[in-house]
DNA sequence: CTACAGTCTGTATTGACTACAGACTCAAGA
DNA sequence: TCTTGAGTCTGTAGTCAATACAGACTGTAG
């Protein structure tokens, strides 16, 4: 009766299709640590199911919004534990928003820089280059 | 007479110092070919010159606007070559300045979910929280 | 029985560095 | 002259976050 009411078995092939991950890329996350060994059949197959999708969309979803792996590991950790607090959690997505924002910083003033350098050319088919000349100097 | 007037001559670590550039970067982008193999000492240590601080100033430089190596090794050939025209490069640098903007924008899309996701936490003691249920959703 | 698709493992590759080990060189001080 | 410490040399390994591949095994349909 244990299987009565069975669970959605899934191979590795199914489980990347249906989180639209990288098939290798699960298993570099249960390597890592980030995904949990699933279980496996008697020829040594991996067997997911949905508990298995909806951490690894948890993970993706995260990579998608900037976390890095770590950052990820310790989201997880709180979510492991079921100790985390919501102000712990808060004050790591603040912590990684200002990283956001400070790399849009640093990439609006390199737009404005190419933007300014680019707009001084001429086309032309003269060798002076403002371009190259702002990086020469 | 041929050193009557002579070069300042460099080492590797005053080289690094003057273009602020990681020791070991100098030997790496020498390696990689967008450094040129200076001359050396009888027993092996390298000697640097000026044209070689401009050539490194020139890569940082590019490498602080998000050019990647490959890019660089490209504008480096223009010059170099001493063919290059302005129409050129500045098609380059325009079809940087566009990878950068999509990053921008990119970043920007993250930033506006991250922010809205932290402002609905109420920063609470509870378990309940909405970023981890706007990541695991 | 034989294709062929799927899975398994470990390892190599990417990009742009950075770090390290172990040997060598150089200049200054005792 | 000897020593000490800083600088340099080489090759190699590690970083991050995957991605790719080779070679062996398994599972299934015809």
């Amino acid at each position: 009766m244990s299987d009565h009411v069975s669970v959605k078995r899934l191979q590795r092939a199914e489980l990347a299709r249906r989180t639209n991950c990288n098939l290798e890329t699960i298993r570099y996350y249960e390597k890592i640590g980030v995904m949990p060994a699933p279980p496996r059949t008697t020829t040594g197959y991996r067997v997911y199911d949905e508990s298995h999708v909806r951490r690894l969309r948890f993970i993706l979803r995260a990579r998608e919004l900037g976390f890095a792996i770590e950052e990820i590991r310790g989201l997880l950790r709180l979510v492991d534990g079921g100790t985390q607090t919501c102000a712990e959690v808060k004050a790591r997505t603040e912590d990684h928003l200002a990283d956001v924002r400070a790399k849009i910083a640093d990439l609006r003033r390199i737009e404005r820089v190419l933007a300014a350098t680019a707009s001084k050319c001429t086309g032309d088919e003269i060798p002076e280059c403002p371009v190259l000349e702002a990086l020469a100097s």
